[in-house]
DNA sequence: TCTATTACCTGTACTAACTACAGATGCAAG
DNA sequence: CTTGCATCTGTAGTTAGTACAGGTAATAGA
């Protein structure tokens, strides 16, 4: 056992096993993600177990790049008792055709700037071809 | 020619040959890209030349990636007339080392969600490998 | 039991890079 | 002169949080 901690817990370790900050766990309350937990007496949130668990997912999916409304999808299926693995499996595979897109753009960013670079002479002098390719017209892109 | 439009031009005529829409250049003005134009008598901005290179100049690097940040730098060393190539070039290479970053995080996250699909049957059963995965503690990563 | 120290509370404002709107004018053509 | 488009300012919204300020709750030690 690794954490000899019981039912309910605080905020604070709520926080602490879910690498989530406080801030963002009130935050995803407010969002909806996450259930208004019970109060103490005081008024302070009392997590369980289950709180623990939809936490983690959330921020799985979170560092797997998807974005709140995905997540929001996904927790809403699992919610209603009503996905199916198929639907699982194509809300997965949509979001990585975003992944691949972006691969694709920021490829595409990194050819065009190594191609401005290449043509830098390194010295020191108040000129360059970077500068120059950036500052030119829209319609023609610098007939070399 | 293709724009037999002579300057002064007004802010729609800018935003119509920058591609960029009249509140970014506003916004841009705001945020110091863009220094602050001379007006008509009723209060319009009157645009010359120099501020339609200044701002495709502007486009140019955020459509490769830039930040404003970075831009502010590029453009501070352009203003001073005090850059070399040399400072030029370090600028772009950092650029492209972080799209490369982000290249790498982005091939591991659609390499990790290839490999929780790959475990999808497909089916309609409301169980599902993913939501699995997801679902399990942060400590272990779900052993077979 | 009192007190000191955390832990937690709400509410607001900030980040980046815009976008969108409301409500009021300017300007140019017919 | 009026119609209608262009432009003006100022504010609020977007994403996914983060960072306070100012106040209260819970707890540990004396």
């Amino acid at each position: 056992m690794k954490n000899p901690e019981f039912f309910p817990i605080g905020i604070g370790a709520l926080s602490a096993r879910t690498d989530c900050k406080i801030e963002t766990i009130r935050y995803y309350e407010r969002q909806g993600l996450l259930p208004d937990p019970p109060r103490s007496a005081g008024g302070h949130r009392l997590y369980q177990e289950d709180h623990l668990k939809r936490l983690t997912f959330i921020r799985r999916c979170r560092k797997l790049g998807f974005t709140m409304a995905q997540i929001r999808q996904l927790l809403g299926l699992v919610d209603e008792h009503q996905y199916s693995c198929q639907d699982i499996k194509t809300l997965t595979m949509d979001h990585v055709e975003e992944i691949r897109e972006k691969i694709d753009h920021l490829k595409r960013l990194e050819k065009a700037l190594l191609q401005m670079a290449a043509e830098c002479s390194g010295d020191s002098i108040p000129l360059c071809p970077v500068i120059d390719a950036l500052y030119q017209p829209l319609e023609e892109s610098r007939s070399a």
